[in-house]
RNA sequence: GGGUGCGUAAUUCAGAGGUUUAGAAUACGAAACUUUUAAUUUCGGAGUCGUGGGUUCGAAUCCCACCGCACCUACCA
């Protein structure tokens, strides 16, 4: 019922126009002898070159026109006047910003300098029939920005270049833990039990088998049955998925990096975890020292680490040896109602609120008491203790690991208390596997898109992931119809 | 789940203490211009002010509900 925007309505009566003129548009390929930015590093006053691009700019002046094409290396202006062109005139008349187009032409420099390709063949590759966002201010609606990312990375050039480091530092552990041979494997998405973590899980259904699966909450139960396999050193480096609330630091989908190592513990894990972030952070950033608002980031090692209870002691100023932690709780303004008085969760509470979020500069936090970890191998010589670390930086949880429990008398006794009742929920095989005897080993967990917010100072995960989980967009009007 | 804030042209933003026709810039259309580069000059079109109700002589503005988004908080490895 509505009416496209006149801006719209134009484009697409420019295009009739080229496609009466016998133009032909939205065709194959386009073989380009340079970048743009190859145009520019390697001028050549007369050299010719053939480059595409979207326009990005259209500065008119009668019968010429100035214009800027942009491909993913970068900008070059180019230049077409009538005499050049000749009759195809009409043609560079109807092109809008935003079109894709593809030229031939002379390279030269302007009276100010500027490489430009003086135009003598051109093809439009792809017509646009939507404006873009304004030119200067580029798009600043977060929605828009997330639910519409094609535009955000035309439109703001910053974007790019965030997720080209994303890239980079993917291929960059992968490349860090082949060369330790770890050996990178591919485990279950869609397991008939979602284990490994406790979290609520995304259900689906297979038609031929007639099941109910669960996409994935961690592979770390896959990856173990391996450990038992025999595969020593290994690593998983993709999505996980959890059916829970969606924040800045929460995404339904996001990606882990799981590694263990056969006959390791959470020792070997820590130094590991601190070599190739610091590894990451040199090739990355070639420096180790960010800062983030007013707050300074610290990567150079040796990390600190401190046990839990080092921590509540040194940072919250908790007397943990205390009759009663409960009143040491309440004198630092700590809530513990939720703790059923529990000496261990009190502690945690006191953890979570008072002293994560001073852990600014790496710190590795050690030796959590067992009753807050049933998964992990207790301490040897102190089974009060268990033999886990966790990672933060600038108070968030960045890295999770464990020296693996491999009794499987009592990981089949852990299963059995989280599954009440309901047998069926219990991974019998993993047991079984287990059963056959599992090296010791170390394993570890890191949050990537945590991580790389760091590396690039994003204050939103969505600003680190492609297209972020966004509520569906709604039919609103026409507005939302192809052109 | 709870709280706070925001939603105005394709885009970036003004306007909010109630008053003629809701402004600006970019983008778009027309005219001039064959070395401009945020091109310039002149003219023009473009908006159901998120949606729906209410108060009022009169609402973008005040009130209510809903929708969407953001932030905080809660839940959650």
């Amino acid at each position: 019922m509505e009416t496209p925007n006149d801006q719209i309505m134009q484009r697409k009566e420019k295009l009739q126009k080229l496609i009466d003129m016998g133009v032909e548009l939205y065709s194959g390929s386009v073989n380009r002898s340079h970048s743009c930015k190859e145009a520019v590093d390697q001028f050549e006053e007369g050299h010719e070159v053939t480059l595409a691009g979207r326009i990005k700019a259209l500065r008119w002046h009668g019968k010429a026109v100035f214009g800027d094409l942009e491909d993913a290396s970068g900008k070059v202006q180019f230049y077409a006047k009538k005499d050049a062109v000749g009759e195809r005139f009409a043609e560079l008349s109807l092109l809008d910003i935003g079109d894709i187009l593809c030229i031939v032409g002379d390279l030269f420099r302007t009276r100010t300098g500027e490489v430009t390709v003086l135009i003598k063949d051109f093809k439009i590759v792809s017509k646009s029939l939507r404006p873009l966002p304004e030119k200067w201010h580029g798009l600043k609606d977060v929605e828009m920005r997330y639910r519409y990312r094609y535009l955000d990375l035309i439109s703001n050039s910053d974007v790019a270049a965030v997720f080209k480091r994303r890239s980079r530092a993917i291929s960059l552990i992968r490349s860090f833990l082949d060369e330790k041979d770890f050996l990178e494997v591919e485990t279950p998405m869609m397991q008939s039990m979602a284990g490994g973590a406790t979290a609520r899980p995304f259900v689906t259904h297979h038609q031929a088998l007639g099941v109910d699966l669960y996409l994935r909450i961690a592979p770390e139960l896959y990856l173990k049955r391996l450990i038992v396999g025999g595969l020593e050193k290994i690593y998983e480096l993709n999505r996980n998925f959890r059916n829970e609330g969606l924040s800045r630091f929460h995404n339904p989908e996001f990606t882990m990096l799981e590694i263990y190592q056969a006959y390791a513990d959470y020792n070997v894990m820590m130094n590991l975890t601190e070599e190739l972030v610091v590894f990451l952070c040199e090739k990355l950033l070639d420096k180790l020292e960010l800062g983030f608002g007013d707050k300074t980031v610290e990567f150079k090692p040796p990390w600190k680490r401190l046990t839990f209870h080092e921590a509540i002691r040194e940072i919250a100023g908790v007397d943990i040896d205390s009759e009663s932690i409960q009143e040491e709780a309440e004198r630092i303004g700590v809530d513990c109602s939720d703790c059923e008085s529990k000496r261990d969760n009190i502690l945690n509470e006191i953890f979570e609120k008072v002293v994560q979020p001073k852990l600014i500069s790496p710190t590795f936090i050690i030796d959590y008491p067992s009753s807050l970890c049933p998964l992990s191998r207790p301490k040897s010589g102190q089974p009060e203790l268990a033999e886990r670390f966790e990672l933060f930086v600038l108070g968030q949880e960045i890295a999770n690991a464990y020296s693996e429990l491999n009794d499987p008398g009592i990981q089949y006794e852990m299963f059995k208390k989280q599954a009440g009742l309901d047998l069926k929920k219990i991974d019998v095989d993993y047991v079984r596997a287990l059963e056959h005897g599992m090296p010791s080993a170390g394993g570890l967990g890191i949050g990537i898109d945590r991580l790389m917010m760091l590396l690039t100072g994003a204050a939103s995960i969505r600003d680190v992931i492609l297209f972020p989980q966004l509520r569906p967009e709604q039919e609103k009007s026409s507005e939302n119809e192809p052109a």
